[in-house]
DNA sequence: TTAAGCTTTCTTTTT
DNA sequence: GAAAGCTTAA
């Protein structure tokens, strides 16, 4: 019997036939010229609320309907979420799967392009991606490596070093330029610094680890340096679709460039709004939106201003503060909606009193009918939460915090990841030392002892296994490390053994020793586990380590969600939550309410920025975003009185922006604190509510202040 | 050499 | 008001 061959089964991309869709009907003259323009380099201005998600949709339906394949197109989002929701919409568009499609962010797009490619650069593919965590243990090694001399005490921490080289890659501007503007008092450590750099790098290479950054930077080498692969990608990729563009800096921008080509062919479509651009301090270049005709000579440049969002009284509002910006694209957003009520300035004697105003405004406001879900509370920093946050908490009110820590991030989980990675790639230092120091008995001059012994050297997990058995390892160690040892080789050997299956993986790693760490380290140790375990649910849909630790890395849009939900989960309101979030996270959302408060003088601007050339303007398109995400009610709050920072209280202005707002374009709402003999909202915890948590404040006094009466005068302490 | 305890330094925003 | 880093004791 003939033994069967081979047979070749061709699968054809075809084009779709007739999708039936139809163009005109769903969308407007804007839109609809957008969507199925011609070839050719491309600049959208959409400006915020017109609809810009929806025209890029059907721009790719149209694409597809045109007879490109799928995989043809690549598109670059902001999050990966954004990615997912736009392809899942185009699914939906076409009923066709647009798996093929390439989508995703930079740093997703770059992963998975320089996996393909990495022997190119003298990686492996299966390097692994170093966060700020590990970028700043890694910086460490390398410092403590140069021992650095005795006056030590202002050498530039870890953390300044990896902003200090971030920046200097994703703007391109040279270390001594950086130091000389930016970090003024470290000039003198140049030569140091540098040598620190090259360390580093070096590091990262031999560890086989990218950081963020190289994602970018590594992605636009291979394709200077390869032709090849580069012709290859410009012919595949017939169309590229950047989103929120004005947040992407020069590598980005050169990235997409050479990835499109050049002139007429080069089908690069980018859409973005000037005036959402809030990304500069983390490199984000304003000039590549507002320079991308003449980069790209044959643009052709469209504008979407209808707003579909929000009322007219908002959009008036956003309007107005905008134009105090010199720099951006002149464009007019009309509203498309019929009037609403005006936005509410509300100003609050102190923070305590603006959270009690946000929390009885939500109740108002959910008895209205508006679900939990639909109202948001931003500010521009983290730490403005609090007091609206613990009046939540103290109203009973859901919430979930956006933001903060990422769920990978928490020291536990990056601890029981650490050992993945190790196996994954076995050159990897960050996470081989990182799991040895978890071992009782292990410091730091015993794991690099282990390091430099038998780091570094293997390249595949069997044959790391293998090594940390030897003899010759065990005669480095001291009596007192040996059991960590003894203990840190078990648990590797049974993780060896359950890499196909991640979740028996991570378990196993928990039994063997993790717990007992988490136990004894950390006092809330119980939620940690239960966080853990939850890590090992989730990593049940893997089948390969690598996998999952790609997901978490790059594409994990993971919180630790059900740890930071305050209040009692809603009974009648399902899982519906207000949430509260920064004005960075919440770009891209839209809420039916959004109360934007700590409006301060000294908080937002933030005094940082303001250090920055282009920072008043670039606060001022964080205010703008914020703003444009309400539909219906817009909020703005401001506590007179805030607590300083060690204990003293001190009277502070309301922001500028808010100053500088037309007073036609709000309406003042005059806060009157009444005596409640019952409270407002009968809950569990009202009862002890007004009695030990409204703080010593004299109820006689106006809380609505004059900001000249009060500018300057001295509060002392409370 | 490790690990606890004490001091110091922050706080802008994040893929 | 926390986290990181340094010092000191075991």
């Amino acid at each position: 019997m003939p033994t069967p061959g081979r047979r070749r089964f061709a699968l054809p991309q075809r084009a779709p036939v007739n999708l039936e869709i139809d163009f005109e009907k769903d969308l407007n003259g804007q839109q609809l010229a957008v969507a199925t323009c011609g070839d050719g380099p491309k600049l959208v201005i959409a400006g915020a609320g017109s609809g810009k998600t929806r025209t890029l949709t059907y721009r790719v339906a149209y694409l597809l309907q045109r007879g490109v394949p799928p995989a043809g197109i690549l598109l670059v989002t902001f999050t990966n979420k954004a990615a997912r929701e736009m392809l899942g919409r185009v699914g939906q568009l076409t009923r066709l799967e647009p798996y093929r499609m390439w989508g995703g962010t930079f740093h997703s797009v770059g992963a998975r392009l320089l996996r393909r490619h990495a022997e190119l650069l003298g990686y492996n593919e299966n390097f692994s991606i170093l966060d700020e965590g590990d970028q700043r243990d890694l910086l460490r090694l390398c410092i403590t490596d140069l021992d650095v001399s005795v006056e030590r005490r202002r050498f530039p921490s870890p953390k300044v070093l990896a902003g200090l080289f971030s920046l200097q890659i994703n703007t391109r501007q040279p270390l001594e330029d950086l130091l000389a503007e930016r970090y003024a008092r470290f000039v003198d450590w140049s030569e140091i610094i540098h040598e620190i750099a090259e360390r580093y790098v070096a590091r990262k290479r031999a560890a086989n680890a990218m950081d963020y950054d190289d994602l970018l930077h590594r992605w636009l080498q291979l394709l200077q340096e390869n032709d090849e692969v580069r012709d290859r990608y410009r012919e595949q990729f017939a169309h590229i679709l950047v989103d929120e563009y004005q947040d992407t800096n020069i590598v980005q921008a050169e990235i997409v460039e050479a990835m499109a080509g050049q002139g007429q062919g080069a089908n690069l479509m980018v859409v973005g709004d000037d005036s959402q651009s809030i990304y500069a301090f983390r490199g984000a270049n304003y000039d590549n939106i507002l320079r991308f005709p003449e980069r790209n000579p044959a643009t052709e440049v469209f504008r979407l201003e209808t707003n579909y969002r929000s009322t007219p009284q908002i959009l008036d509002l956003t309007n107005a503060s905008i134009q105090h910006n010199e720099v951006k694209y002149e464009k007019t957003l009309r509203a498309e909606r019929t009037d609403g009520m005006p936005p509410a300035m509300v100003p609050c004697s102190y923070p305590q009193q603006e959270g009690v105003f946000v929390a009885e405004r939500i109740l108002q406001l959910r008895d209205e009918g508006v679900d939990l879900d639909e109202i948001a509370v931003l500010y521009r920093a983290h730490a403005h939460r609090l007091s609206v946050e613990t009046t939540l908490l103290r109203y009973d009110i859901p919430y979930e915090v956006r933001g903060g820590l990422r769920f990978f991030e928490q020291a536990h989980i990056k601890d029981v990841v650490a050992h993945l990675r190790l196996l994954d790639n076995p050159r990897d230092e960050v996470a081989f030392r990182r799991v040895l120091l978890l071992q009782p008995g292990i410091g730091n001059v015993t794991a690099d002892r282990i390091w430099k012994a038998i780091g570094g050297h293997t390249v595949d997990a069997e044959a790391l296994v293998g090594a940390l058995d030897e003899k010759s390892v065990v005669d480095l160690l001291s009596a007192k490390a040996r059991p960590g040892w003894g203990s840190f080789v078990g648990t590797m050997g049974e993780v060896l053994a359950a890499r196909a299956d991640p979740q028996t993986a991570i378990l196993s790693i928990l039994e063997s020793c993790y717990e007992d760490y988490v136990v004894a380290k950390f006092d809330n140790s119980e939620s940690r586990i239960e966080d853990l375990q939850q890590l090992a649910v989730f990593a049940a849909q893997y089948d390969s380590l690598h996998g999952l630790l790609e997901e978490l890395l790059l594409l994990g849009e993971l919180y630790g969600r059900d740890v930071d939900r305050g209040g009692r989960r809603g009974d009648d309101d399902g899982d519906s939550a207000v949430v509260l979030s920064t004005i960075h996270q919440a770009k891209g959302l839209e809420w039916h309410s959004v109360f934007i408060i700590h409006l301060l003088e000294g908080f937002f601007p933030s005094p940082r920025a303001l250090d920055e050339a282009g920072g008043e303007e670039e606060e001022r398109r964080i205010f703008y975003v914020a703003m444009t995400r309400a539909r219906d009610e817009l909020y703005l709050s401001y506590p007179i009185i805030r607590p300083g920072g060690y204990g003293a209280s001190v009277v502070q202005r309301r922001s500028r922006f808010l100053q500088e707002l037309p007073d036609t374009s709000y309406e003042t709402w005059q806060l009157e604190e009444e005596v409640v003999e019952t409270p407002a909202v009968a809950t569990a915890s009202g009862a002890g509510r007004e009695a030990d948590t409204e703080p010593d404040f004299d109820p006689n006094v106006d809380p609505v202040w004059d900001d000249d009466e009060v500018l300057g005068e001295p509060w002392a302490g409370d």
